[in-house]
RNA sequence: GCCGGCUUGUCGGAAUUGGCAGACGAGACAGACUCAAAAUCUGUUGGUGGUAACAUCGUGCGGGUUCGACCCCCGCAGCCGGCACCA
């Protein structure tokens, strides 16, 4: 047969026009087949262009999109772009561009680079969020949520980016600096729109029962949720009415407190204020306190730093005792109710805290060691001690007993608290969704008629956000300025925009009919195809991102807008590619692979088998150049199967168990994301082929089509080249015969006394007794003494047990 | 400090989840082809001892459970990531 090397630069633009030609990837329409939806993240298109770390996703969920069409599914394999966010602004203020301008640009290379790479998107579905066909729609979910009373305005204290000078979501401050651009982050009080998830956190922690999540996905969303079930307890201010209400999880121990602690912007501190006889030196201590983010508040081994209240004391509900009031910032005014009771014996920040302030120490827990020397908080099958009606009791029991008591008592009640946070939802930005409201004097917010949106964005002559921090269209008085909807009214919009979560927040669902101008989708498409049925992404996204997608999907489920409660069945994260030292990539560490280098050099098709042979999907991998080569390599040896191909359509007999064990391997390994081991089985496929110098037609053909949802385009071209029939895509997948990958004989190890002594060949359904004689006599030199126990795990191995 | 994850040859990484540790790839070494080099092909390649058969050690460290441990349990160290001292 004639044989050309194989040239990736003319093979792979052929088939990407041929797919395009073909309308390969646009989505059925026939909704009577069985359908999958299967989705990757949307890329924020930056400026630097595609990073080596995008294919990596992209290429998973297109061999599983490629497989599923190959196994007769209607796929629905979309791809989009996250658009608005500050990179682009930031950007547009720098060179006075549009920011319009620049996010054109910007996707224009993404897409380019992507078809190079010959993804299977359907590029019919495409959605952008910055387009105002698609962000009328974020805009009237939002509107349905300040419908319901859960999107409203709260004067709060909210993290300050001193240079993007907007507010942050406590989610979006990076050790203690602003996710985006690195500066510091101060704490602001500032009117914020805001939205109520914390009223769905048990709802989203249901949620997670019936979807397949990663867990350690799960895991963190049910942390960052962060249920707890505990009490409220109410302690009187000594000689007031004033109670000083707190929240615990260890009510058990309310006889062991010795002091109390109220964060430094407790409303008690400001009441009571004539009465602090220290008064200069807790303002001091407040004001501290109000320069440091929460993130340094809760910094790691920080020595505990607080200031006695002289003039205030309280009373502990259950003894009577008087116990002093500190301040410290240790406390968060934001978690409870900002006030805590103090039990240093069993509480390692109290306990602290007490060694610090020379404060007492009662244990209430019997069961660790001197609690003067050591905090004993792992308390599980402790004894109550010095606890009056609670003495002899276990810990849980304890508890159960301590809130009957205190509802009796009317001091205290049973109480679940969240860590989960409102959303802070406005930007003081530009380049976002504007937020539909407008403000009157007389009916205060109003939402716009729906049949106004999209509301747009107007043109602005600066990007650059103003002194006070307000957004650039603040000054646009034509725009802010117009009519109350309710009263008719002179009336202003309001000026803030919605952060870059929410055009990400739904997009699932616009992809399921994107060009829709009645609705965000219609229904029958949303019946058809959510939910989506795996969602890959990056780890960087498993609290945010999937918790508020999560969140207004479930509220959209409660409206009756779409059809199940869960947007995604399957979620599944990647891990990170690293430069070739180890270390993240980065323009400063100057360790940085561009795809396009790649693709050039090596083709589309090794850089895809590559980023999937380079190691454990959800693990970070390094980026090594001779790994590259060596996959190069893989795929020139396919190329040549073509030289030794025979004409028989069916596979040799000594290979048969070689081909159905593959295929079962490659078909197994696509489905749980050990990508790297199908290839290497291919690769050792392919070896047997070159040790017998010689492959059958039907098992080449096997082994493109296993080949093709990793390398399509050389797949293609070599399907051509053999003569096979239509388009490889349009293959159906190979099936093996369960029976033929088990071998007839099998090779069974025998150990003696856990040691490996030598293997025996025995037929698959030898007898025990038939294997272990065979096992005695080939290690029969090895054993001294006599053989007192003899395993035998059928098929696997053979231990025998001599003393 | 808390919560996850990771630690296996020279390197990237496998190991059907308790059953032959090191698949597959890279690198290195040797050979073939070549005037030569590259490419390609073939072979060898965890350490130690031995001509060899083989023995022995070996999955971060220390213990344990088990006929048998990279895998499970207890303790420790290092690295990476996340974080909101959450009472």
């Amino acid at each position: 047969m004639s044989y050309e090397p194989y040239n990736h630069k003319e093979v792979e633009p052929k088939w990407q026009n041929i797919w395009d030609e073909n309308e390969a990837w646009v989505t059925g329409e026939d909704k009577s087949r069985p359908k999958y939806f299967a989705m990757v993240e949307f890329p924020y298109p930056s400026g630097q262009g595609l990073h080596v770390g995008h294919p990596r996703p992209y290429t998973a969920m297109d061999i599983v999109s490629r497989k599923r069409r190959m196994q007769g599914y209607n796929v629905l394999f979309p791809m989009g772009w996250d658009a608005f966010g500050l990179p682009t602004e930031n950007y547009a203020i720098k060179n006075q561009i549009h920011p319009k301008v620049v996010t054109k640009n910007n996707v224009a290379r993404f897409k380019g680079q992507l078809r190079a790479l010959g993804y299977s998107f359907d590029w019919t579905r495409e959605i952008n969020t910055t387009d105002p066909e698609y962000y009328k729609w974020t805009q009237w979910i939002f509107m349905q949520l300040f419908k319901k009373g859960l999107a409203y305005k709260a004067e709060m204290p909210i993290n300050w980016c001193t240079s993007c000078k907007v507010g942050l979501a406590n989610e979006e401050v990076v050790n203690g600096v602003c996710e985006r651009c690195g500066s510091e982050v101060v704490r602001k009080v500032k009117s914020q729109w805001m939205l109520k998830i914390t009223e769905y956190a048990e709802k989203l922690i249901e949620g997670l029962d019936g979807v397949d999540y990663v867990e350690k996905i799960a895991v963190s969303q049910k942390n960052w949720i962060g249920k707890s079930t505990g009490a409220e307890v109410d302690f009187t201010v000594k000689g007031k009415e004033e109670k000083l209400r707190i929240y615990t999880t260890r009510c058990d121990t309310l006889f062991g407190v010795t002091y109390m602690v109220v964060s430094p912007e407790h409303p008690i501190l400001d009441k009571y204020k004539d009465e602090i006889k220290n008064w200069a030196a807790v303002e001091e201590y407040r004001a501290a306190a109000a320069r440091k983010s929460d993130f340094e508040r809760s910094e790691l081994a920080k020595e505990k730093t607080g200031v006695v209240i002289d003039g205030l004391s309280a009373i502990n509900p259950v003894n009577d005792k008087e116990i002093p009031i500190f301040v410290s910032d240790y406390v968060l005014m934001s978690y409870g109710t900002g006030a805590i009771m103090a039990v240093p014996a069993h509480d390692s920040r109290d306990w602290d805290f007490a060694k610090a302030f020379n404060l007492p120490i009662i244990e209430v827990v019997a069961g660790g060691k001197d609690v003067q020397e050591e905090v004993y908080t792992d308390v599980a099958d402790g004894i109550l001690v010095n606890s009056g009606f609670l003495d002899g009791l276990k810990v849980a029991d304890a508890k159960k007993k301590m809130i009957e008591f205190l509802e009796e008592k009317g001091i205290g009640q049973a109480k679940t608290n969240y860590k989960l946070r409102d959303w802070v939802f406005s930007r003081q930005r530009y380049w976002g969704e504007p937020i539909p409201i407008v403000k009157c004097d007389k009916c205060g917010y109003v939402a716009i008629p729906e049949s106004e949106l999209p509301l747009q964005l107007p043109e602005v002559e600066s990007y650059m956000p103003t002194d006070d921090g307000e957004s650039p269209i603040s000054k646009m008085t034509d725009w802010v300025n117009t009519t109350c909807p309710c009263c008719g009214g002179p009336a202003k919009r309001e000026t803030d925009t919605m952060p870059q979560w929410a055009g990400s927040s739904w997009y699932f669902l616009r992809y399921c009919d994107p060009h829709n101008s009645e609705a965000l989708a219609s229904k029958e498409a949303l019946d058809y195809w959510m939910p989506v049925d795996w969602y890959n992404g990056g780890m960087e996204h498993t609290t945010l991102h999937l918790l508020y997608s999560r969140f207004w999907h479930r509220f959209l489920y409660d409206q009756g807008v779409v059809p199940c409660k869960e947007p995604y069945q399957r979620r599944t994260s990647h891990g990170m590619i690293l430069g070739s030292n180890g270390e993240k990539m980065s323009k400063s560490r100057g360790n940085v692979v561009n795809p396009d280098e790649i693709v050039d050099e090596f083709g589309a098709d090794t850089l895809r088998t590559y980023e999937m042979f380079i190691g454990a999907f959800d693990l970070s991998a390094s980026w090594q150049e001779d790994g590259v080569r060596g996959c190069r390599r893989f795929l020139e040896k396919v190329w040549k199967l073509q030289t030794i191909m025979t004409d028989e359509e069916g596979y040799s007999s000594d290979l048969e168990g070689a081909m159905h064990r593959t295929i079962k391997k490659v078909s197994a390994d696509f489905e749980t994301l050990k990508f790297n081991t199908a290839i290497a089985a291919m690769m050792a496929l392919l070896n047997e082929f070159n040790r017998k110098n010689a492959v059958t037609k039907g098992e080449y053909k096997t082994l493109l089509c296993l080949l093709n949802p990793v390398a399509p385009h050389i797949t293609e071209e070599l399907w051509q080249i053999i003569g096979g029939e239509g388009y490889i895509y349009q293959q159906k997948w190979p099936e093996y015969d369960e029976d033929k990958t088990v071998e007839n004989t099998i090779e069974i190890p025998i150990q003696v006394n856990g040691k490996m002594r030598g293997t025996v060949s025995v037929s698959r359904d030898a007898s025990k007794d038939e294997v272990l004689a065979k096992a005695k006599e080939a290690v029969a030199g090895k054993i001294t003494g006599s053989i007192i126990k003899e395993i035998y795990v059928p098929g696997k191995i053979v231990n025998l047990v001599a003393k």
